[in-house]
DNA sequence: GTTAGCACTCTATAATTTTGAGTGCTAACA
DNA sequence: TGTTAGCACTCAAAATTATAGAGTGCTAAC
């Protein structure tokens, strides 16, 4: 009996026999443990013969002779591919500890980090939504006082952007109102590439007479829509590497904190993996498959939740390469499934 | 010859000499070192017995019998204080580095953070500035759409506070005027404090006729105000705890690590240090001495930096206690004073 | 008061041995 | 022909022992 991998049935048992008891103690695992562990009856002499096909084919591999053996990145994937077919779970409902202060996204995304964290022994980040594609659904110009205006911007989804604006001499009240006026008449519902320099120019243009003010004015908005830089990213657990001696030991582990704290490589992993698009929005990346090189000595799962509006964020399990696939994609996807909901809720 | 310590000059000298070797080395130094490495001219024997007597005054310690000396907490007081006693030193301008992207104050305290970082080789943090008697500059609601109304709020100092209200019914364009210049005339100038409940229900009542659509806002915007929890914490470098093994051999490290990311605990440590008043507002607590537990193994320096309307935030540094005082607290001078400049410029 | 000299202590490092899990191979067996 | 028992061999990790050396405290002499 073959599978479609070209592994027997038995080859494909004692494979995951070796994966399964490896996840558990991170101890190389040997031909009698698994003569035992599993319901084959099959001696270990037998299980060795087995293992040692099995190791041809690069599904496993020794770290030194004499020692048992341990799962390849190939023989990870195998097994997660297996797991990912698998039909789709019944979604329990995730724990309410979430929704306890969840009164605004920050502090639910924080809050769905830690949880996820807390619940699977792994580091885990959460990046707030973004899009590409984000509408302009209201401007307002008010006076702050005689000096500022604020410049007040709501983008689809509810984003918010404030700009304080320093002027020379006050705006009228007539003046303000005409400027409000053509900025969301002009604006409203654009989406922020269709922003061009040539449309700001002609929007100058219409502002007429005060336009030394109004330029002003206009570049401090075209500015404040511009920054795009303000995902955030919330992370939880970083430490949790340490549990995992494989990491820990050498100093791979500093380079992931270090990556955790300073945010940067988690923005380029958040980016891939909104790139590729796939149909459940779950991806698993073992060892050298990952998009960020600090990270190649681990797994990375990262799932893809979505608002209303094409608003899309990302969660992200990091842990070793030994890591409790099964949990984890259940969690994944109830999580996944959770945020989903909420925020469809909300809409 | 005795100074106001109690300590011979000549037992100064050997503190001095024993507290600067090992901060560069990190091994407990001994008599022997000593005796060469400062003009002394003294025989290792003779720093021997002076050695003694600084151990029996608890000024230094041995790990263990036959080992050299290591300073105490006690002797890291004495030399910091000596150090902190010194007059100001002249304040060279601060790295341009950090003005390079540092357009929004965000911004600008990460960078601080980094800068600091790179600069000491130590752990840092930088809080965003607070201020418990925060003054409302600015109120106003506008309709976003149809049943969104978004208000913005505008505290001393410019901070910015946006929340969007869904209502159920528009709410009209006189009532929003209304309602507005009541919020204005009302609040403007007032300091959170002085908010209370009271003066919401008086509020209320005013609001008169669409009370249940308006008590709804007004609720939203008692909210917004009250949500004083934004203060952020900016970290850089906690990886550089690594550097020190006296710091990440025992399980200590990891605790620290994690209060760097979870960052409640280094909230705790703005608090504490805002809260202590003195002049220079730069503090230095030696090991037990910290607010902190965690970082009861390590040394932790803070600066207050102020903005104008006595917003105050806070600097961190946070190392071995055989740190290098001398050069962090001229760095945190330093800095303290950039931002102090920086910020108040921009008033 | 200072110093040379010396015995003693104790850690860290290196060198060595022991242990045991695990393998590959061979020969026997069903 | 596939399975298994048996055995010699390997090698990392743990335990043990030996060695080196940095540093001290004390004493006696200067």
């Amino acid at each position: 009996m073959v599978t479609e991998h070209g592994l027997s049935d038995r080859k494909m048992k004692i494979l995951h026999a070796v994966i399964k008891n490896y996840l558990e103690t991170g101890e190389p695992v040997g031909s009698r443990t698994i003569s035992k562990y599993t319901d084959l009856n099959l001696s270990s002499a037998t299980i060795r013969n087995e293992m040692a096909d099995l190791e041809e084919l690069g599904y496993i591999l020794q770290p030194h002779t004499s020692a048992g053996r341990i799962p390849s990145d190939k023989g990870y994937r195998l097994y997660v591919d297996m797991l990912m077919e698998e039909k789709e779970q019944e979604l329990s409902e995730m724990q309410e500890q979430m929704l306890d202060k969840a009164d605004k996204m920050e502090q639910l995304l924080k809050q769905a980090a830690r949880v996820l964290a807390s619940n699977t022994n792994y580091a885990t980040m959460v990046s707030t939504p973004m899009n590409n594609s984000k509408k302009i659904k209201f401007i307002q110009l008010s006076m702050v006082d005689a000096e500022q205006v604020i410049a007040v911007i709501v983008l689809g989804g509810n984003v918010i952007k404030n700009k304080i604006i320093d002027v020379e001499e006050p705006l009228s009240n007539e003046n303000l109102l005409k400027l409000n006026m053509l900025l969301n008449t002009t604006l409203n519902g654009m989406s922020i590439e269709e922003i061009n320099l040539g449309l700001i120019a002609r929007l100058k243009e219409q502002a007429g007479i005060h336009s030394s003010v109004i330029s002003n004015v206009l570049d401090a908005v075209a500015d404040a829509i511009q920054i795009e830089e303000d995902m955030q990213i919330y992370t939880s657990g970083a430490t949790n590497i340490f549990k995992y001696p494989e990491l820990s030991d050498n100093q791979s582990a500093q380079e992931i904190i270090n990556a955790f704290e300073e945010k940067q490589q988690l923005t380029e992993l958040v980016t891939q993996t909104l790139a590729k698009e796939d149909n459940t929005g779950i991806q698993v990346y073992i060892g050298d498959e990952t998009p960020v090189q600090t990270m190649k000595d681990c797994s990375v799962v990262t799932a893809t939740y979505e608002l209303g509006d094409g608003m899309k964020g990302t969660i992200g399990i990091i842990g070793p390469k030994r890591m409790d696939y099964e949990h984890v994609l259940k969690s994944m996807k109830r999580l996944q499934n959770e945020l989903d909901q909420m925020f469809h809720k909300k809409e």
